[in-house]
RNA sequence: GCCGGCGUGGCUCAGUGGUAGAGCAGUCGAUUCGUAAUCGACAGGUCGUCAGUUCGAAUCUGACCGUCGGCUCCA
């Protein structure tokens, strides 16, 4: 017999070799019927493992992660099946699950289009039905060879082949299709109960541009038609906040066919922006920072010597003035260090913190480009922390807060990764090693949480990145904070110490917003186009009835001009109804319906975007109410 | 840059080889209305660009440009 403790401490017997599938439908038919997937002893296991020895088990369901994991793993082994019946001469590349779904990379003769969805689903649904048993074995590296050799499945050998020594090798088999898998799956096809596939990719193998390109194809799939529809339909609702979409309707911000990576902001989108320029000089000041600006163009000397004409060529623009090389600026940086030139500096004045509001240019590749999110052309809001070695944990901890404190306020969660020294980097191993446990250590003492990102570092140091989400939940790269040793030596900069000797000053580059466009997109998505109302470009609409009214709708616009409230009155012929929906639609967060009532007793009836209508209210009480509302920049 | 999809009035889209359409938005007129679309009229497009096939191309073919979803790369 073997002892069976189970995750609410109580404990079973069951005759040795008893498959974790006959043990959970004898503890409850309800919990086998969603079991997917078991822990025994902290290790994932398929639920038809005989158990030969005592041990903890944990049932997992698609409420797990993991169980949502296999679900889809077994889903793409399944998309995978129809797709070598269809195609034969198909090699199979890998076929993971992934956050919302799961893909499957091929190498076909045949280029797949969308068309063949109909198809591929179709045969899917005949595997599920036939319920195939999905069955583990596990074989030697010899055999694993000799297999995939045999079935011509180069991919697979490939991966065989790097696989470690001593590595347990194991396939899965359902039906007549065999896949070198570590596992776990379902039971059978037949527990995959709704799925759709979803979209089609290029994908390099082991995702190196120098390798071939695969065709990779999307899906998703969950326990319940319910389940999908639910997740297709937030899809689609998602959609609709996607900045691109919301800046168009909106009137905040468009890119042309005229300037690809381009954006301009129109007189809307602009508000949005001097808002947050505005708020971020305001925190700036505050913190101990000043503000500089520096030049878009400057010469080659200078580039060469910052080692961008070295690291950083393919991603810049150049121009020649007066038969000499210039480029415009990706940085903004050796600008930065220019500044910092101009004067003798004395450790009294260190940690000195200089900000600039700098636009920058990098050429990225066409495929790249999306909306406000990856452009060509972008305003960091940059600052440089020139400091002394002994103050470098204490600079980034204030950095950390200032972000910590920006993205309150707009109710962002994020993550947060560590990025190390990249392949192509400047400077010896120690003073990488030196830089990133400065970081580190910084990001420990705030007790932050974050993930380490191997070889993702600026060519001149280490990096902390912090990543937010669009509405697809995509995330995106926005503030960030690199320790630089490189940029003070190679620009000689100094300070004079209490010694009286020179020495060399360490160095932050560091951005909050991270652009100012990629985070006004982001901005968009989160709030779904309804900015809080100090963001919003227009604050209040007053809305009239009829004429009658319009008098008064003119001299309420411009009293809450005058109070600095962004206001305009709809005077168009047309219903309230009409205009109301109108209002409505470009999120105007205070629509003051204005009729013969509300003229007479000096009053406006306030109706709140999301929360409807709020009856009547005295102009002063409004008043008062919208401007500490904005004051505050309070999120509604 | 690479793979696949898409490109028709400002916007959303219909139109598969035979004289370019609708709704919304816009303009003009009527309407003066109490919380998400009042009615009518008018105007608006060399169908992304350039080649090619054809008696004839929005429609078929190719290249290029842009865009969308990914990959690689990045704020």
């Amino acid at each position: 017999m073997v002892r069976i403790t189970l995750k609410d401490g109580s404990q079973r017997e069951y005759p040795r070799g008893t498959t974790i599938l006959q043990m959970v439908e004898d503890i409850s038919g309800k919990l086998a019927r969603k079991s997917l997937v078991a822990r025994f002893n902290e290790r994932l296991v398929d639920l038809g493992t005989p158990v030969n020895e005592d041990g903890r088990l944990e049932i997992l369901t698609f409420d797990d992660e993991e169980g949502q994991e296999v679900y889809r793993h077994t889903s793409t082994h399944i998309m995978a099946q129809a797709v070598k019946r269809l195609f034969p001469d198909t090699g199979l590349a890998i076929g993971p699950p992934i956050e919302k779904g799961f893909y499957y990379d091929f190498d076909s003769s045949h280029t797949f289009t969308p068309d063949d969805f109909a198809q591929i689903e179709r045969e899917m649904q005949r595997i599920i039905e036939s319920d195939y048993p999905v069955v583990r074995r596990e074989i030697s590296r010899e055999e694993a060879l000799k297999l995939f050799r045999e079935k011509g499945e180069p991919y697979k050998v490939e991966l065989i082949e790097a696989l470690p020594e001593g590595e347990t090798i194991s396939i899965y088999q359902q039906g007549e299709f065999i896949d070198l898998c570590a596992g776990p799956h379902l039971p059978s096809t037949g527990r995959v109960k709704a799925f759709k596939l979803m979209s089609l990719a290029g994908a390099y193998w082991r995702g190196d541009e120098r390798n071939k390109m695969l065709q990779r194809i999307y899906g998703t799939s969950f326990p319940q038609k319910a389940l999908l529809d639910d997740y297709l339909y937030k899809v689609e609702e998602a959609k609709k906040r996607d900045h691109r979409r919301l800046g168009k309707e909106l009137d905040l911000f468009v890119v042309l066919d005229e300037g690809p990576g381009f954006p301009f902001f129109l007189p809307k989108g602009m508000i949005i922006r001097n808002e947050l320029e505005r708020f971020w000089r305001e925190e700036h000041a505050r913190a101990g920072y000043q503000e500089i600006r520096t030049p878009v163009i400057l010469n080659r000397g200078l580039w060469e010597r910052s080692g961008h004409w070295d690291h950083y060529r393919e991603n810049m623009y150049f121009t020649v003035i007066d038969d000499e090389d210039y480029a415009v600026k990706p940085m903004n940086c050796p600008g930065g260090m220019l500044v910092y030139k101009q004067h003798l500096h004395s450790y009294r004045e260190l940690p000195l913190r200089m900000a600039e509001m700098g636009l920058v240019h990098r050429h990225e590749k066409s495929g790249v480009l999306h909306g406000l999110m990856r452009v060509r052309a972008f305003t960091q809001d940059d600052a440089h922390i020139f400091m002394l070695p002994s103050q470098i944990t204490d600079e980034i901890k204030g950095v950390i807060d200032l972000v910590n404190k920006f993205y309150a306020l707009f109710g962002f969660s994020y993550h947060v990764e560590l990025s190390t020294k990249p392949e192509k980097a400047m400077g010896s191993d120690e003073i990488w090693e030196k830089a990133t446990a400065a970081l580190q250590q910084a990001l420990e003492e705030k007790g932050m949480n974050y993930k380490i990102n191997e070889g993702d570092g600026a060519f001149y140091g280490p990096k902390i990145d912090f990543h937010l989400r669009d509405s697809l939940d995509r995330t995106w790269q926005c503030g960030t904070i690199q320790l630089d040793f490189q940029m003070p030596e190679l620009f000689d900069l100094t300070y004079v110490g209490e010694d009286g000797e020179r020495h060399r000053p360490v160095m932050i580059h560091r951005v909050i917003y991270g652009s100012i466009e990629r985070f006004i997109g982001i901005l968009t998505e989160h709030f779904g186009g309804a900015f809080p109302t100090w963001l919003a470009p227009v604050q209040v609409r007053i809305i009239p009835i009829t004429e009658r009214q319009h008098d008064y709708a003119r001299t309420l616009e411009e009293r809450f001009r005058a109070a600095g409230v962004r206001v305009e009155a709809d005077l168009r012929s047309e219903k309230v109804g009409y205009k109301i929906r109108d209002g409505q639609m470009q999120r105007i967060p205070y629509l003051l319906v204005v009729g013969d009532k509300e003229v007479e007793a000096g009053t406006v009836a306030v109706r709140k975007r999301r929360e409807g209508d709020l009856g009547p209210r005295p102009v002063e009480e409004f008043l008062a109410h919208i401007t500490s509302e904005i004051a505050s920049r309070a999120i509604n």
